[in-house]
DNA sequence: CGTTTGCTTGAGCAATTTCAAATCCAGTGG
DNA sequence: CCACTGGATTTGAAATTGCTCAAGCAAACG
C-alpha cells in the first residue's frame, strides 16, 4: 500500500507537476500509493464515492459512461502522464464514469482529500490542473460540435485520427494505434453502431486508407484520411 | 473604462469569488471595468485573441461555436453570476467561441493577464475556478451522452428542461423560459434542425406539455416532460 | 405597409439503425 | 495437433428517423 522510495523523476516530467519544488514533489510523492491495473481491471467505477485520484505511469485506460439503459460512451482514453479520477477536485462526490485498463497498466493513487492541500501548497499546480481540465473541456466541445454537425464517416475519421495522435506508432504498413481498439470502441467514441463503423472501415480499407483486423487499426494514408475528415464531403 | 466605487457586494455573492477576504476582493474589483452589452452585442468573438475575461452581472448571453462551413452550435448560456471568456486561464490564446447578449446585459471585464495574479493571491479562487470548469465539463459530457445515445425528441426535452432550470420563471400558464429562445436556438443546442424542433414542439403543444410562440416557450407540465425525457420511449 | 424574421407543415429521400446470419480468428482444452 | 468456443467482424435486407426542399403564414419592425 504505502510506497517506499518512489523516485521524484517519476513524476517530475508529468505536465501537471511541472515547475514544482523538489520539496513539494517529495511531499506529493509521500502520499502516493502505486496501483497495478491488469488488462480489464477498473481503477474506479461510475457512481462510486471518489476516494482517490490517479496519475497513469504507463499502460492505457478507457473511461466509459453508461446510461441507465446500458448504452455506453467512451469519454476519453487515458495516456501515460495523464491524471484522472479528479471528480472530487470539481466538488463531485462520486466518479461520473468507469476507468478500465485496456492493457496492463500502472498508476499512482492519492487520497481525494489531499487535493485541496496540494493546491493550497502550490498555485502552479492549481494552474496546471485548470489547464488540464480546460483542455478536456475543449476536447468535449470539439466532440459536441462533431456529433452535432458531422455525418458518421467524418466523425469516425476524426476519432481515428485522434487515436493516432494519442497512440500512433510508426510501422512498416503505416501508423499503428498502439493498443487494442474494437469496432465497438470506435462506435462508442462517435455515437454510432459497430455495424456502421465496420462498413465505413471496410470501405476505407478498399480505398487503401487503413488496414485493420481484430482489435487492430493501422492508418496507411493519414493525409488522405485527414482530408476526408475535414472536407465537406463533396 | 476604469471603474470608480464598484461595490464589493456586487461580486461578494458570486460563487467564484466566495470566501475571499475583503482586501482581495477590493483588489480584484480595482482591476475590473464595466461592460454594457445591448441585445445582440458580442462580448467576444471566436478566434480573436483572448484579452479579457468576464463575469455577467445581469442579462443573458449565448455562447456559440461556428464550424468552417458556417454551421452553429450553442455551447451554453451564460447566466447572471457566471464567469465566461476564461480561455486564457486554460492557456488558450484565443476565444474558442462567440458570446452574444440575447437580452440587454451588463458584465464586469478583467484583463486576461490578471488571471495568474488572482490565482496566486487566492488558492480559494483557484479551487472555485476549477470547480466551475469542472461543472462545465460534466455538462459537456452529459450532452455528449445525449447526442450519442438519445433520439431527437428526448434531446430536445432535456434541453428545454435545462433551460427551465437555468431561467425558469413561474407564470399563470406554467414555467416560462425567461429569455427569447427560437426553434433555431434549440436546434443548435440539440444537434438537429429547426424544422424537427418545430414538429416536436407542435406535438407537445397538442399533448398539453408546453405552450410556445415566437421566441417564447412555456412549460405547462414539467413533470410529464421530464418523464418523456427520461423514459426509454416505450 | 412592406420587409424581415420566425414558425409550421407536407412530401420525398438519404443516412443510419435494426435485425439476422454468416464468417473469422485467437485461445483453450482435449 | 485439432476441434471447439466465444468474442469480433462482416454483410445483406428491411425499417426508420430525421433531413432537405419547398411553400405558406404570422408576427414584429422600421
Amino acid at each position: 500500500m504505502a510506497v517506499h522510495r518512489l523516485d521524484r523523476s517519476l513524476i517530475r516530467n508529468l505536465s501537471i507537476f511541472q515547475y514544482m519544488s523538489d520539496a513539494d514533489l517529495d511531499n506529493v510523492l509521500a502520499m502516493a500509493s502505486v496501483r497495478q491495473l491488469p488488462d480489464g481491471a477498473a481503477a474506479f467505477m461510475q457512481g462510486v464515492e471518489a476516494t482517490e485520484f490517479f496519475c497513469l505511469l504507463n499502460g492505457r485506460l478507457k473511461v466509459i459512461q453508461t446510461t441507465p439503459d446500458g448504452q455506453q460512451v467512451v469519454v476519453r482514453h487515458v495516456n501515460p502522464g495523464d491524471i484522472f479520477g479528479i471528480a472530487r477536485a470539481m466538488r463531485r462526490p462520486d466518479y461520473p464514469a468507469t476507468a478500465t485498463a485496456i492493457v496492463d497498466s500502472l498508476a499512482l493513487a492519492w487520497p481525494s482529500n489531499q487535493w485541496e492541500a496540494f493546491i493550497a501548497r502550490s498555485p502552479t499546480l492549481a494552474l496546471n490542473a485548470l489547464q488540464t481540465v480546460g483542455q478536456r473541456l475543449q476536447d468535449a466541445h470539439t466532440r459536441i460540435l462533431e456529433l452535432s454537425t458531422e455525418e458518421v464517416e467524418r466523425r469516425v475519421a476524426h476519432a481515428v485520427l485522434r487515436l493516432v495522435r494519442q497512440a500512433g506508432k510508426k510501422t512498416e504498413e503505416g501508423i499503428l494505434i498502439d493498443f487494442p481498439v474494437t469496432r465497438q470502441d470506435i462506435a462508442e467514441m462517435t455515437g454510432t453502431t459497430l455495424h456502421t463503423v465496420s462498413r465505413v472501415m471496410t470501405a476505407w480499407e478498399a480505398k487503401g486508407l487503413v488496414q485493420s483486423s481484430r482489435k487492430r487499426v493501422v492508418v496507411v494514408d493519414p493525409h488522405r484520411l485527414y482530408l476526408l475528415a475535414e472536407s465537406s464531403g463533396d
